[in-house]
DNA sequence: CGGTATCCACATGGATACTG
DNA sequence: CAGTATCCATGTGGATACCG
């Protein structure tokens, strides 16, 4: 298996170590695919139109990341199921939040099948940025803080010294 | 300008029109560079550490889709801004999902600088798929619907969020 | 069924030099 | 300062053939 390229710098940000996983749009579709209940190789590679090579290497690298499990059924030992493991399902959000996004400006795709809560059928809402309060937050109402002046602030909240050192929401 | 790879599908869902434009590991990092206050090439160029023409072409890519818009400065004319237009602003809620996880798995890394609630200057909190009434979802509160099976529910949100609602989304 | 092994075209991406 | 123009090594990705 090829590297895919040099590793990005991951010294203070985990947009980058995510990237080093999903940083390709095969790995995102197939894991939308996973999503969406897919679980062996030949469904994959009929539902992407992905080629074979290139599907065995992005499994394999999902597998090795512990996005993904490989086992084989109890009942035919060629037959190999691929599931999501929890580290998987924790990207959910992120998909969906890309998903509405590409479905908001990319000119009225009506995405189908729609993921909705259980409890009443009705689809899921917008993913949000919220406060740790769930107050829903605008880019008006955010800033850049340092890490360590944000520790400060949660041990004296009232008069924490405010640094916005970088403000790109205005 | 080179082509990046054909289309994908974008039929049935956003992901693939999303990943059309973001679905490059560059495009991510320019993106939160952004979004962290970089607005000039050589200050992209100095932070990520990429090549000139990869930025370039990234730069005139991102500008095409209008994520980012260029604007050459009145007292200079050779000075040109990069600003996140408005759907630029939106993909903020993908990237810090992404980011988020990247800090859950990627072993300790601790994102520097914190994204912040200016009105109290607490870090804000994580990004989670919710109910249409906020409810916060797991994996096993979660079904996917067909599209013509939920369409006929038009319910009212009682915490409709104050920006412009995606609704709907899968 | 679930892959490997090849081959090939082309895109990515780094480095460097050059330009207005 | 903000690019463009090359050159070049490597990775991506499709197609096909083959294998246990």
């Amino acid at each position: 298996m090829g590297k895919l390229h040099e590793p990005l710098d991951c010294q203070n940000c985990g947009l980058p170590a995510a990237l080093e996983v999903m940083g390709e749009r095969w790995s995102f579709m197939i894991l939308r695919a996973a999503f969406n209940g897919l679980h062996h190789f030949e469904e994959f590679l009929g539902a992407l139109g992905i080629a074979r090579n290139i599907l065995s290497n992005r499994l394999a690298r999902l597998v090795e990341h512990g996005i993904m499990k490989r086992e084989a059924l109890p009942d035919d030992r060629r037959k190999i199921e691929y599931r999501l493991t929890e580290k998987g399902l924790d990207l959910l959000p992120a998909m969906l939040a890309l998903r509405q996004w590409g479905e908001k400006y990319g000119e009225g795709v009506p995405s189908n099948p729609v993921l909705c809560d259980v409890r009443d059928g009705l689809p899921i809402g917008a993913i949000n940025i919220r406060a740790h309060d769930s107050r829903v937050l605008g880019p008006k109402d955010l800033e850049w803080r340092d890490r360590a002046d944000v520790g400060a602030a949660i041990h004296n909240d009232d008069d924490a010294p405010v640094r916005p050192a970088l403000n790109a929401l205005g």
